[in-house]
DNA sequence: AGAGTATCTGAACGCACGTTCAATACAATC
DNA sequence: GATTGTATTGAACGTGCGTTCAGATACTCT
């Protein structure tokens, strides 16, 4: 017996992504076995392959998209026209973001280190990317005199690691709206590099 | 051929701890095997056996001891006088602590879903109990005046995930001193809860 | 209707896994 | 120097791993 009906070479590639998403946020990419993925789809093991070279190149394409995806919703956000409008907007977008994959924001911080070294430096490239966006920000508040943070490097991978902490408290339903907390944590970074 | 020379009980036990805990960190749990612990420590994988009762308890005693070790050290700490100097002590405490178990830290955070429901538990008892010790401080602070967070709960959270972060960036002999880095991440903190 | 192509199955490959346990080697005690 | 107890080996258990591939199936095109 091979496939039911229909062409299914469409629907089978982004199901066995999200499969594999999925277990590898839940228990870990290396406790995952493409036996498990491809029960998840309905399909055998052998047929994971016509979509995937190799389990950690399944891996590697998940992290790189949700990078590429993640820089091209921030260059799609509006500008703000001040350092300050520009911080808030980032603030919020990152929460908001992030709150709608937490399963590729969990992987892409978690699941690195089985990447080999030539995948591994290309998501480590698109994070220094995204990182750059915040720091420019920062340096140019600092500039005009809007900002006075004691250093701009470690400001942004403080502001980047407390906001993304939201993913791992933060539960749908919860005492606090998504945008609340975008108010919260608006408010605390903005403190928190005063001039 | 069994042991080559005097009496080892007591220096195998701390030496299988210490290869796990670097192995773990440095691979994953899952992905390391007890065939791996047992060669690194110059033993066959049998006698991992003597010391635990299998590989889930292994993490969960690197985990039990961590945490426990966490809170006994910040209850040694001196205690200051205000919640201004609570605080500062908390946050130069904290960098500080997880710089030095850089191993044990990225674990606490990583592999806590390769734990049973019970073990899990116990060690997220332990980290609310230290999420607690910071909140009363930040409670503390706001009903004096001296602070403003807008949430002390998320306060809180903000503030560990940004100290916390450190660990990720920090390299040894780079341009910052552990200690400068400490007052880097003071002012921000600082700022951050102000009134 | 028939040929060709895309999709998938099912079995197999060699290998490594966590764990157990009888046998063994050594150290300490008498 | 024999006895006892502890620490360890080395082989084995059944299971599951990532990956490959010949063959079967269902769809498309002529």
């Amino acid at each position: 017996m091979a496939r039911k009906t229909g062409s299914h070479s469409e629907i089978t590639g982004p199901r066995i992504r999200a499969a594999a998403l999925k277990l590898f946020a839940r228990h870990g990419f290396a406790a995952v076995s493409m036996r498990q993925i491809a029960a998840e789809v309905g399909v055998q093991a052998g047929a994971l392959y016509l979509y995937t070279p190799d389990k950690e190149t399944l891996l590697f394409d998940l992290l790189k998209e949700h990078m590429d995806e993640l820089i091209a919703a921030w260059e799609a956000e509006p500008r703000g026209a001040s350092p300050r409008e520009r911080l808030e907007a980032f603030v919020r977008f990152h929460i908001r973001f992030n709150l709608e994959r937490p399963d590729a924001v969990f992987l892409s911080y978690m699941e690195l280190r089985n990447l080999g070294p030539g995948n591994f430096a290309a998501i480590e490239a698109l994070r220094r990317d995204y990182e750059n966006r915040l720091e420019a920000i920062l340096s140019e508040g600092q500039a005009a005199g809007t900002f006075a943070a004691p250093d701009t490097k470690l400001a942004t991978l403080a502001i980047i690691a407390m906001l993304t902490g939201v993913n791992t408290w933060y539960r749908e339903g919860g005492r606090l709206s998504r945008d609340r907390v975008g108010d919260i944590y608006w408010d605390m970074v903005r403190k928190s590099v005063a001039a």
